[in-house]
Order: C-alpha cells, then structure tokens, then sequence
DNA sequence: CCGTATTTGTCCGTATGTATG
DNA sequence: ACATACATACGGACAAATACG
C-alpha cells in the first residue's frame, strides 16, 4: 500500500536510516521550529500514532534527544521539551567563546578559496536582508553561516558539540519572544572575520571570532534586559 | 524471584533511575574497563539475557550511548564499539587545548579554598604513585584530577562535553597498548597550573592549561611512534 | 483517602534484512 | 548462486506507576 500520507513515510523512501533516526530528526525539527513549546510534554502514543509507527522507535528517539540536550525525561512521566535557562544560555556563550576561536583559527589555516566564496555569498545573502532589517531570515542564514564555519575546520567532532550548543541556544531564545536585532553590527562582524581569515592572521582571526561571540552575547542580554555589569 | 543475581539489579535497589539509562552506564562501564574490546559487536539478545532484562531497554541503551560516541550503529548489522582513528583523536585534542584553556581561566576566576585542597590532595597521591613509575593509578587519578577541575568551572555543559571527549580519547587509548609515561613531566604540568590557580592570574592559568595539553598530546604521539613535525 | 483512567515501562512474537555454508 | 541460520527492526500486549476525580 503506497500512501505517503505521513512526511515520515515520503522520508523513509528518500533516506535509508532507521526509523528511530528518522524521528529523532522529525522531532528535532519540530522542536526547535517551535512546533511543540518550550517545557511541553512529548506524548508517546500520540507521537507514534501521528507517524503511523509503533511506540519503540518513538522511544529510542526520546534517548536520543536526551542525550544531545533537547529533552528531559523524567522517570515514569515523561519526557518534555527542555527550557533552557539563563545560567545555562550563559554557560553554553562561555563554551562557544572558546569554541569559535579555535574555528577561527582552525579555518583561517585552512580554508580553501571555494569555502571563502562561500561565506562571501552568505555574507551577501546577509547583506540584503539586513539592509530590510528582516530579522527572521537574517537569523536563519547566521545559523548557517557559523555552521559552514564550523563544518570548514574539518573538525567532526567539533561541528557535534557546536550544534548541540547552537540548538540548545536557540532553545533558550524560543523560551523568550523576540528576535536578538542589531543585523548591521553583527554583518560588521562577519565582514571582519572572514577578512581575517583571507589575510590568514590565524591569531587576529581567533580573537575577532571569540569577539563576535561575545558582542552576540551582549545583544541577548540586551533583548532579554539583563544587567551587563560583571 | 527476589534473586539479586545481577550486578544490574543490585543497582536498581540503589540508584533509582530507569532501566536503559541503567543499562546505559554499565554498558558505558563495561566499554571504558575494556571488558569489551573496541571494535567489538554488541550482542543485543546476549546483553538482555546477561541482565536478566528483555531487549527493549538494551536498544535504548544503545540510542543513548551512540549519541554519546562510545558506540556506532550499523543499519540492521548491530552496533559495535567505537574505534576511534588518529585523526579523530588528534581532532579531540584540539578540542580539549581550547576547552581546558577555558577550564583553567574559570577555575582560576572562582575556585575555592576547599577545591584547591582538593586539588593538592590528588596531586600528592599522584606524586606517590609517579615516584613508582606506577601507570595504571596515576591515569586514573589524573582523569580525577582534570574531570574535578572541569567540575570546579561550575559549568555543566562544560563538564558533560569533556566527560565525553575524555571517554573517547579513552577509547583511543586503549586502541594502543602502552600508557603514555612522562609521569613526572605531568605532575610538574600539574603543580603549574594548581599555582597559577592560586596566584589568581587568570591568562596565565589558561596558557599553563592550554600547554599541559599541548605537551600530552605529545607524550601520546611520542607514545604511539607518531611523527610530530606539523 | 481511595478507585479509576491514562501513560510510561517492559516483554515477547513476528517480519525483514544480512551473513554464511 | 541459493538456501539456511541468525540478528536486528518493529509492532503489539501486558504490567506498573502516576495523575485525577
């Protein structure tokens, strides 16, 4: 019977993975659209019965989800959407600080000339919605732009942890309402990185990325009307 | 049948977590003690019986520990201990350079009177067993030692990511046969960075950080006959 | 405080896919 | 190359725990 009446079901013909991979993905992607809310519960059944599957793969995805900081399971209740809280957004900047100059240097000493068209067509793309001052897409392409960013230094293992903590961020950013602003500045930034990286200063570039993460830091905390005095 | 013939079940009396997540840390034990050799097929009807448990919550345990990089997962094959590659090692310890950097200047910013007793009392029962060119304690203590100083940061995230990196160097490890020696170069390492702590210089613990690990990846290298001319 | 309904936790049977003789 | 044996993948049913009336 060939219905592809569930996405799930189109997905399983495109990808080879398992099912539980599947809807680990699925859920994922539901969580961090905004799909299911910030400290909501993940019913089981009701999961299953949405996918046209049976609890166990539902079940193995919840492992999986828990693991990379998505979920929270709490014994013989459930398992619910994680809220991330200040300290802890606080935390993961402390990590991406360390974390985005290492891929600063780590791309500025090896980054081939396509990988540098890249981010300069990300740059562009950047650009124009900034000028519109169109938060919402300015916000997706940032992602990727620090994803490429990551994914150039080879580092696997690195690009792990470092989406691990960019989706735990936008966790947090979802529990609040708007959107970070300041898209000129930060394009400035990015402008400055990627000039580092071409003039292959892996020092300066390291400290300009660790100083993007940190003007990132102090925009959130301004969005949410924190104190910036330490 | 009360019969507590299982490790697996004693446990459960004490500790009150699930079932997977209890299967999860004895597999994760069973991996790091190398009473499963890497590359090793995980038997999961075989794990189940030995637990005396059913299948289900085996391949939960798995979901989690593939997550956590201990395991890899073959569609409809099994999943098998993770041999992890020289490259990947490398990669790791370009990791632990920028996150021990980051543990030492955290440290160094808030560490107690009482952590740092901590951290001179595992340092004296180090230079004991370095005097007796003792290998096998003095790893475990200095896995003690660098896991108490992540925890000493007070960032969890922090401490989960490095558990980890730690386990998967682990791996890596016991892939070779020797332990790495340069033990009393490594407590000098370690005296350096505990005064640099205490001295309250924050910069300059980073670096020591940061150096300690650049100089035991080399010890590795050394220790597995690799070339260090990069 | 107790009984009931719902949900999670666990187990087991069957199907599908893989390796081997 | 084919058939057989075996392991995983998934579904469905039962048991235990929690929440609610």
């Amino acid at each position: 019977m060939p219905s592809a009446d569930t996405p799930l079901r189109a997905l399983k013909l495109v990808q080879s993975n398992s099912l539980p991979m599947l809807v680990q993905k699925e859920i994922e992607r539901m969580i961090l659209a905004g799909e299911i809310a910030i400290g909501e519960w993940l019913n089981e059944s009701a999961l299953s019965q949405r996918f046209s599957i049976s609890r166990g793969p539902v079940r193995e995805a919840f492992r999986s989800l828990e693991e990379s900081g998505l979920v929270r399971q709490e014994k013989n209740r459930g398992v619910f959407v994680r809220e991330v809280s200040v300290e802890e957004a606080d935390q993961i900047y402390d990590l991406r600080e360390a974390l985005d100059e290492l891929i600063g240097k780590q791309v500025t000493a090896c980054a081939t000339p396509d990988q540098i068209k890249v981010l300069h067509a990300l740059m562009e793309e950047m650009d124009n919605v900034a000028r519109a001052d169109d938060v919402s897409p300015y916000y997706a392409l940032n992602l990727r732009f620090h994803d490429r960013l990551a994914e150039f230094t080879g580092n696997r293992k690195l690009v792990t942890i470092y989406r691990r903590l960019i989706n735990e961020l936008h966790l947090f950013r979802l529990r609040g309402l708007s959107q970070f602003g300041g898209l000129r500045k930060s394009t400035d930034e990015h402008r400055a990185m990627v000039k580092a990286i071409e003039s292959k200063k892996i020092e300066a570039a390291g400290r300009m990325f660790k100083a993007h993460v940190v003007a990132s830091r102090r925009r959130m905390d301004k969005a949410f009307g924190r104190d910036k005095t330490s």
